[in-house]
DNA sequence: GTCTATATTGTGATAGAC
DNA sequence: GTCTATCACAATATAGAC
């Protein structure tokens, strides 16, 4: 059985959308994209940025819950952190556009992020008790569980949002150093992480 | 003596492109921030385009051209990395809208990134020796230096990237508790860090 | 140099045949 | 459901008066 319009439609969609963002993607190239043209894109999706609400709150979504699920699962404090820093990245290794669409639209429609984001909740406080007991046994240095996932975020999703900069920068424009660079992160991450809740 | 028009018009021009992005941006909307009309938009610039290209390449270039001049200078070890930490934040917490803005003119055309980077270089040499100094006098862990720079830069930046999330996802739409999550971040950064960097 | 008015083009959206 | 042809409008860009 072949994929309907309808899924055409929202794959060549995620991927214009995804490269180009909202005002800069043009609805002849989704359907050029998905082997159709202009006019089935209204028939399906009333107008562009229906389609892309939808398109958009998907993929977010999608993201959103993968953290989710990462952060909550009851298991010991070190293996939560290396876990959530190896789950992270394997979503971004197979989304790596998905960092700077998101930003994208951040930057364009910040509001949109606000309301969506107040619909779901991230669950922290499991993750926040967990810290604060190590931190209470002398297992770890106290630090803020807030300060400490942003932390982990950051280093993560930062190569694939500078992705052209680090390339020219940092490996004269090789595409391979940069992958090779990618492959270490896992565990510079969690290196680094770790080294610096020690206690001395 | 009042300002040219010319800087008027570049004026506005970084706000609206800072805030919108090329696509987005609307030559009325800069003509009016600049309080003047749009034929005289294209009298002093050609057009949209190379308006965008002059603006956004110079607010990169001066962003460059900081952490080049953290990274560069010839001071001990320990107080470069706290010195281009402070310094970085610094340059954020007065450009704030900065880094959405660059993270979406690399997503939208990756190229012009690429050949703007080549013109310059980032000197990352004296800091590489520095660290590969002091971790042959034992004093902190054998670490890569570009790792390192990625990851300082990722923690500095991604609260600012994603301030929209953050305020929602912890601070509870909070503007006030995201400020002062901010003003924690220079401590924090420094000292993961530098605890990372300990040898235990 | 600065304005108003207008030309031109690109693109989202619809009408209507099949 | 899918297409071609067309509309309607918004936005960049230019002409030309002052």
């Amino acid at each position: 059985m072949s994929i309907s319009t309808e899924g055409l439609i929202l794959e060549a969609a995620r991927k214009v959308f995804a490269r180009k963002g909202l005002e800069a993607a043009r609805m002849q190239e989704i359907a050029d994209e998905a082997g159709i043209n202009k006019a089935l894109l209204h028939y399906y999706f009333r107008s562009k940025e229906k389609l892309f609400e939808l398109v958009f709150r998907e993929v977010l979504g999608k993201f959103i819950g993968g953290m989710k699920g990462l952060l909550n699962e009851d298991i010991p404090f070190f293996s939560k952190i290396e876990g959530f820093i190896d789950g992270y990245l394997d979503i971004l290794f197979q989304n790596p556009y998905l960092p700077g669409f998101i930003v994208m639209e951040i930057h364009r429609n910040p509001a949109e992020i606000v309301s969506f984001m107040e619909s779901r909740d991230i669950p922290i406080k499991l993750f926040e008790s967990q810290i604060t007991e190590e931190a209470a046994r002398g297992n770890i240095r106290a630090v803020d569980p807030r300060h400490l996932v942003v932390n982990m975020i950051g280093m993560c999703v930062f190569p694939f949002i500078a992705k052209p900069i680090l390339n020219a920068v940092l490996f004269g424009g090789s595409q391979e150093a940069y992958r090779r660079f990618l492959d270490e992160r896992k565990e510079t991450i969690k290196a680094t992480i770790i080294e610096s809740l020690k206690i001395k």
